[in-house]
DNA sequence: TGCATATACCTACAACTGTTGGTATAGTTG
DNA sequence: CAACTATACCAACAGTTGTAGGTATATGCA
């Protein structure tokens, strides 16, 4: 599977949208995106042409119109965005990107049990 | 404090190679940076002075050579941007990043136990 | 049938980024 | 002093990104 060029936050935005209904038409997407931050269907189009140019999505047509797909799964994506992270900013050390995570922060102690959770599954190996 | 504009990949290697040394010179990150890749002298001039512009670095001359350091520290600029990762990509889920951290990944019993002491003491909010 | 709407497609533009060449200059060494 | 080296400073350029306008077209409704 051959790697694809990063994704910008924007794009990722997009990507998320597209992730979370599985397929998506322009309309979709615009209508979601801009409950946030005002931004013109137009725009939307030229980043969604931009991402099914370099294969971050296909489309289905119908009709005249297309629907969105991604070509890569959220999980995966996401795990090689963080991966990249702890490469580049923490030369590889899982620990340090960790240590910044929490640094000066609080966390409840269901999110404390929920990671630690999550820790003693990596370390058993379970995926 | 004033929000810097985002650092790019390059732009935070190029700041790693500055935290690390304190303050350094055009020649002292050239030296390291070309040690990874083949890069031109004038393309990390050209980076550095634009991390001038921007507000990340200051410089104090010395004679015609200018010293460059850091205006943010490493530990709070790591964490933002680690910070702006979970916004952006996580919604804000603390949790997501570290699933995606750990997703189809081993860790060892050493790491686990050193994040599982950051986890624990970020509990009890010590920072 | 004719109008409104949604969409695709094309074009454009400014900002930022990575890249480097050229030039002037200051300091260092033979 | 002359040559060499390191640096700053200026200019350029291609690629990406976010932004959006304009145009053609299909679809659905009055």
């Amino acid at each position: 599977m051959k790697e694809l060029p990063a994704l910008s936050e924007n794009q990722l935005e997009i990507m998320d949208v597209v992730w979370k209904r599985g397929e998506a038409t322009l309309g979709d997407i615009w209508g979601e995106l801009s409950q946030d931050r005002p931004v013109a269907k137009n725009t939307i189009q030229t980043l969604l042409s931009r991402l099914v140019d370099k294969g971050w999505l296909t489309t289905r047509s119908e009709g005249k119109i297309f629907h969105y797909s991604a070509t890569r799964m959220r999980e995966s994506t996401l795990a090689n965005v963080v991966q990249k992270l702890v490469d580049t900013a923490f030369k590889g050390s899982t620990e340090g990107l960790v240590m910044a995570l929490l640094d000066g922060r609080e966390i409840s102690k269901v999110e404390a049990d929920r990671i630690r959770g999550m820790i003693e599954r990596a370390e058993r190996g379970e995926a």
